[in-house]
DNA sequence: CAGCATCCATACCGTACCGTATGGTTTCTG
DNA sequence: CAGAAACCATACGGTACGGTATGGATGCTG
């Protein structure tokens, strides 16, 4: 007895092991022990479900970003720090590989693009409220909340392991380039 | 006529049109004008393409990253916003979109994996050295040099067209903060 | 209880692709 | 000129997948 929620949920699962050609209706049907009769009749198609899960995708994040921003006078360099943090690539893989799928799903789907637009827009314009409330002008809170994300997002693209003896340290270098 | 050297070009080039999943033998052909016979006679199958391509990616990008970091003495600040400038998303969309398709193929391949990392190598390496003559301590070196990468690879991940109103001085800011 | 809606399985067709087998054509070579 | 090698076309079998058609099972409802 599933529904549209758990469809949703299993495919975003299955697009964090892979990418958008990895998700495939049957292969998500096996993976919910069901066969495809199923899908079908939750979804007109497989376009449907890639909506669905734009949509909710788009949803959550935006959500989370809110979440993650919010910061009280005063803290902001905190709030800062910890959404770099969030994405460190340590923990929360699975949260960077999802967001990776969907980045690259957005360059061969306008609506992907669309969607993942609009949560870049939330997230620049949060970060950049935290880099004004910390005093920066308007120009450099734009400049640094592009260069957060852009890094963030960066380095789950790279395989830098074996560069630096500690790459920890390396991190917290980096956090306090951007932050300040 | 063809040869393997003109497999793999088209090759990359299908693949900065889509992803992995888009390079398909039978389509490759149908760009070339020939059937997949000709594939199947300078290739043993779709992995022997592959690696080639790897292969052929590895050795163009190590010599390029080694020609623009190639700074004399007192030049280096220059070659820093040259490596940047390089990936900037305006031009060179081409360039970019390679670089992440080969990206996102080393998320999925180990094969691929190890050549990113080998070419991730030289960069970071390459890059450390700028830093490094400008005066900067090891530990500082290292750190900007995967700030400056990521980025770049980042941006390209990026949706951030109709966020700041002059992008072009966003850059500029960028740049700075990494190279200082 | 009859009938309808919900949810899923099965069976089927069409397409796109990988890889092989085989034959044809051109060019080089002894 | 005979034969071999290089290069490619054609034809085939196999697999994975999208989407449809249809029927079966379960539960709700008048």
């Amino acid at each position: 007895m599933l529904d549209r929620a758990a469809w949703i949920k299993a495919a975003i699962d299955l697009l964090a092991d892979g990418n958008l050609d990895g998700l495939r209706v049957e292969v998500l049907a096996k993976r919910l022990g069901v066969t495809k009769g199923s899908f079908y009749w939750h979804f007109k198609d497989r376009r449907d479900l890639l909506d669905a899960v734009l949509d909710d995708w788009k949803e959550g994040r935006i959500r989370d970003i809110r979440k993650q921003t919010a910061a009280d006078p005063g803290e902001e360099l905190g709030a800062i720090r910890h959404t770099i943090a969030i994405y460190s690539a340590a923990r929360n893989r699975r949260g960077i590989a999802i967001e990776r799928a969907f980045r690259v799903w957005a360059r061969q789907d306008p609506r992907a693009a669309a969607v993942v637009e609009e949560v870049d827009a939330v997230r620049l314009d949060c970060a950049r409220r935290l880099f004004l409330a910390r005093g920066l002008p308007a120009g450099e809170a734009a400049a640094r909340s592009i260069l957060l994300y852009a890094y963030v997002f960066g380095v789950a693209l790279m395989h830098c392991d074996g560069f630096d003896a500690d790459l920890n340290a390396a991190r917290n270098r980096i956090t306090e380039l951007i932050a300040e």
